[in-house]
DNA sequence: TCCAATATTTAGGTTAGTCTAAATATTTTT
DNA sequence: AAAAATATTTAGACTAACCTAAATATTGGA
């Protein structure tokens, strides 16, 4: 139905339009997809005539109801994959994202279907990220930064922002992953450093460390 | 490193040569690929300058070892993919081709060799088609007809000449599917015809059926 | 062998998606 | 509020992969 360069487009939009609320500009689109603003203006204004888009020339673009359906799948497509490649095949979770990248273009509803009951049908992806439902529906979460949580509060690691190798590796030594349950035992005033619990040990991390961490709070 | 159409016609190629050895006509790659002859001399021509494959006018083409080499990687992933779709997403042996065809495209050796681990390492795909290895090496097996089999000689079901549905939901219902170890009991001189053993059960089959079944012998 | 049928290639055109360079809008600065 | 800077669009071109129609080669039969 739509080609790979579409769903791209869709996908791109979607997540500049998540990150910044409102419409979404042409230079933005180009910068993030690395092509020329020229092309951008091309392709927004074919997705315009499919009605996947809104858009007004020189006033930026969002998505229609309809484009945001064909970008929530092609998401949704990518993070199971990444789920697949993590919990199945042992992929490092800063190894999935070019592999998914391709994955997510795959076009088969009853893959789908069969990956997601399959992977158990995940929330969250490798990196935290939320998982759209089959209708595109995204579960709204709580989603702070470890950094903002105060003492005795608990939360469950879904993500990470930076995410470096180096970062990472640090992560997999204090044994923080997906899912991780972990409670602020103490704060420091004056450099935000914390001590924390994380299963049976605690330790202390540097503000630095606690701004890189999402958690979820319920 | 090739784009989807250049791979797509490799392994065109590579099965067009096994099933008739010698060079392939370029009416011959049009028809399986349901494109016009003058397309295939266009790729053809091309794909003879980056050496893959060996090419004179009017003469037809064969693959290089280049060629060859691109040729069995992509068949080797279109058969773990099916693999896994059957194996692991229980999908039906009939209905995994068309999602094969778009997931062997899929770029990343390090993807493909963990699934190949996955799975198992299977030497066949649910077909009975056997996967070639990492180095596009393909085990020759002892791949007959069941009809060519003698009375009290053995077998086990590699795959299938005919695939209609209906032929498959045959098998189904005769429990007869991949693996099967099967023995000719009594074979009917005029026509054909022969008495087998599967599992437990003995069964009548006609002529037709039998040449439509691959087994191995060994 | 030579002609007709068939196979193959060439020539020239189309579409999707990209690009550069130039033109035009919008926004910011003074 | 006009000029300068920036953002966006348009115009025209390019490539990959396809197509149709016409030209040319090969092959098989009388």
């Amino acid at each position: 139905m739509f080609s790979l360069a579409e769903e791209n487009y869709l996908k791109t939009i979607y997540h500049l339009e998540q990150e910044s609320k409102g419409g979404v500009s042409t230079n933005a689109i180009a910068e993030r997809m690395e092509t020329k603003p020229s092309s951008v203006t091309d392709m927004v204004q074919k997705l315009a005539e499919k009605k996947m888009l809104s858009y007004k020339k020189y006033k930026g673009t969002t998505l229609t109801s309809g484009g945001k359906k064909i970008a929530t799948q092609v998401i949704r497509k990518h993070r199971l994959w990444e789920v697949f490649l993590v919990d199945k095949l042992k992929f490092h979770w800063d190894e999935v994202h070019e592999v998914a990248e391709q994955l997510e273009h795959v076009q088969s509803d009853k893959l789908i279907t069969r990956l997601d009951a399959y992977l158990g049908s995940p929330d969250f992806d490798p990196h935290g990220d939320p998982i759209p439902d089959k209708d595109g529906y995204v579960k709204p979460t709580e989603k702070k930064l470890l950094s903002e949580l105060k003492k005795k509060q608990r939360g469950v690691c879904v993500g990470v922002k930076e995410t470096s190798s180096e970062f990472l590796q640090y992560l997999d030594k204090k044994n923080i992953t997906i899912g991780t349950k972990m409670q602020v035992l103490g704060k420091e005033f004056f450099d935000g450093s914390m001590i924390i619990q994380v299963g049976k040990d605690q330790f202390f991390i540097s503000k630095i460390i606690a701004e890189n961490i999402y958690v979820q709070t319920n």
